[in-house]
DNA sequence: CTAATCTCTCCAGTCGCTAGAGCTTCAAGG
DNA sequence: CCTTGAAGCTCTAGCGACTGGAGAGATTAG
């Protein structure tokens, strides 16, 4: 059995954030001591090192939410859990197509201001101005943050 | 003098997040018509889409509010401008990087199944398998979301 | 004048955490 | 056995960048 420190410890997630995860569903509501705190199976670990690793990867909790329901499970069911690493695959394909084409951008804002501080600013002024990029950079991306800023690890 | 729901139209900012933008100091309290409506001057039209362009950069509202801050200056002071430029490129460039390596291993994820739905299935077991990705996918990535789903346009 | 559309303010919710207050429990050393 | 300090507990609030709804008032077209 395991304290939710040395889970954290072992998954690199933080206590809070199992707590978190417990209260939202994605954790089965740990055993606890007759102090109340709580203690882990080694199962409960496996299941967190699944949840992070499916986070680093992008996943909304939702989404892991459903594949957790899935464990278990056979047959055309399954497909389910399919189609969401293929729905991330691709969302996060159209974003770094996407991205990419905002470095351009930012190289051209970047750019624009070598050094000489005469006028107005370039870059402020390329900020302001949507024409040289071809037009088509919005963002208009759906989901969530593709890889969670989580704090430094 | 326009209108806030003009002002929405115009550059594709929801009318409630133009309010959230004056109530955050990014644009000026708007002048009031006797009934108490905002209407806006082409000059705030035009900072509107400046804020609009920055953010589908991914630019924080803090950083957007200091290169607000650095219109019409002049000399060096513009260095920051530069400077935030230039950081946000790089954050995107490490970002699209991190991206690609978890895009080949989602790529990896998916593959694992494909179709012969008999035993447990392959994709959930990749979810959890840490072991077969190099290992340093992890996303430690700082900053704030770059290129922020807000919503469809 | 009336009806339809806009706009107003305020509040609550989203997502995935993170941090703090103020308290209790646990394990190890003396 | 007692103390000490780390680790745990619950609860609440906050982050960033919005989004949506309620219920009231303003404006505009016919």
């Amino acid at each position: 059995m395991l304290s939710i420190g040395e889970m954290s410890r072992r998954t690199g997630v933080k206590v809070p954030t199992i707590r978190f995860y417990e209260d939202k569903g994605l954790l089965e509501p740990a055993a606890r001591t007759t102090g109340n705190q709580r203690r882990y199976s080694h199962a409960a670990l496996d299941r967190l090192a699944f949840i992070r690793h499916a986070r680093d990867l992008g996943l909304p909790l939702g989404d892991i939410a459903t594949l957790i329901s899935l464990e278990g499970a056979t047959g055309a069911t399954l497909d389910r859990a399919h189609v969401i690493a293929q729905r991330q695959r691709d969302r996060l394909r159209a974003r770094i197509v996407n991205l990419g084409k905002l470095e351009r951008e930012l190289d051209r804002i970047a750019g624009a201001c070598d050094g000489h501080h005469d006028g107005p600013c370039a870059v402020l002024h390329a900020f302001g101005d949507h024409g040289p990029c071809a037009g088509d950079h919005r963002n208009n991306d759906q989901g969530n943050d593709q890889g969670a800023p989580r704090g430094t690890r």
